[in-house]
DNA sequence: ACAAAAGTGTTTTTTATACACCCATGC
DNA sequence: GCATGGGTGTATAAAAAACACTTTTGT
């Protein structure tokens, strides 16, 4: 980040910006197979009354992911969650503020990925705004480019699920392995494996250890209940995974 | 992008915001079998006279691709490129010129991550500042958390070797496949697969053209000249390629 | 003739894919 | 006993990996 010599920057001034992070967080209800993401009703113009995804603008001193951990924290209590930095938005006149009499600034938006745990994740509804999960196959048109960023974050997910271990941040302790088959099918589709072959797959790797539980959930054989063994996975970190 | 509401807002004050772009610009250099990166000698404070990625704060309607192609063009001459975002480095106290004067004012760096076609690429040397192509393995300690950015933009350049054609945007309009093979292990290393196989793989494939031309280099076998059917490869764009 | 670079083919091993089938439980 | 979900195995096809060998040039 080198700035031009003086004659250039008289020339051509400098935007100022303000920074924002946007959160396109997901979560899997597995009872309904449903992919969810989260969005927020906007208190304030621009957009009013449209829903958008949660962000908010950087503070002083505080760090982009830190921001980013902050609005989530704002909306719903969750545990259990992945998150990683997405996308940077930062076209001039993405935000239509920058066209109202503030001198040029710009507004950029440091978008977020994050999968929360469903069953635990408590929405937290201020009385005043609008909060929801919206199954993402429905979302509505949101405000500034929030679909843009919610259908890259989509993407990201998608791709996520198949080379790394972020499903496991977001089953609980124990889970079946008829979970894990239907937290990727809801993600991605019911023709991305068979059952036979993903179950195969996966015990193959070698991280997943049997607890020697059983569940028995209505009908049907009783599930064995499986942990993700963090030690057993850190070799294989780095190493062209294939879950799918 | 949400703001808080006014009350919070008046709590804690929003950060200010000054958006550089940085590059992390790759070329190959196949006679000499070297990776090679962009380093510019700084001729400003902070960490004047120590190298870095060649960078530049974003100016007033400029979009952030916009100054990313900017400052490439300020400082190579290059016809045939690959540009894309890579991350979005905003830490408070990433830039020693926050804790200065300037009200609290942050530095937040976009990085790009380019590749250009070597033999093509003409440096523009402005009689003042240095600039070099330097082999990665073997930069120096560079200023800001620019080492960072590059080890980030080396492993998006191995990774994008691995699953999609951005060779073909730094190979010639018509290439032998061993140039291809070349290009590919001096990134990837020797190892990465055996020669027979490589050009198996890459001819099932269907998008290289024999243009029936041949090239002789010296001692042994004249090779065959092929050319990049963009056309024949659109249908596989979005498949997961294997190119390794 | 022979080294060097290009190109072809073959063998073996590993993965992917598609199924068929057995097992344990609730009703 | 039979429907339901859990779990195992097998047979086939495809891909990855290793490597032997042929072809065509320059010297």
């Amino acid at each position: 980040m080198s700035e031009r010599s003086t004659k250039q920057v008289i020339k051509q001034p400098l935007a100022d910006f303000k920074v924002g992070v946007d959160n396109a967080i997901f979560s899997v209800d597995t009872q309904q197979n449903r992919l969810l993401v989260l969005l927020v009703m906007r208190q304030d113009e621009p957009f009013l009354n449209q829903w958008s995804l949660p962000g908010t603008l950087v503070r002083q001193g505080e760090s982009l992911e830190k921001a980013a951990y902050r609005i989530l924290a704002e909306k719903i209590r969750v545990k259990n969650l992945y998150l990683e930095q997405l996308y940077t938005f930062g076209g001039p006149g993405r935000d239509p503020r920058e066209s109202a009499a503030s001198y040029g600034v710009r507004y950029l938006s440091v978008s977020y990925f994050a999968l929360v745990r469903f069953a635990e994740a408590e929405l937290i509804a201020d009385g005043v705004s609008g909060i929801a999960w919206y199954p993402v196959i429905q979302v509505p048109q949101l405000a500034f480019d929030h679909n843009e960023i919610l259908e890259y974050g989509y993407q990201r997910l998608r791709n996520k699920l198949e080379y790394s271990p972020v499903a496991f941040d977001v089953l609980p302790e124990v889970f079946t392995l008829s979970d894990l088959y239907q937290l990727y099918t809801t993600v991605l589709g019911e023709n991305f494996s068979d059952y036979s072959n993903f179950r195969a797959r996966l015990l193959k790797l070698g991280f997943l250890c049997d607890t020697g539980l059983k569940v028995s959930r209505g009908a049907g054989r009783p599930a064995s209940l499986y942990r993700f063994d963090a030690e057993a996975f850190a070799p294989l970190k780095d190493k062209p995974l294939v879950f799918i």
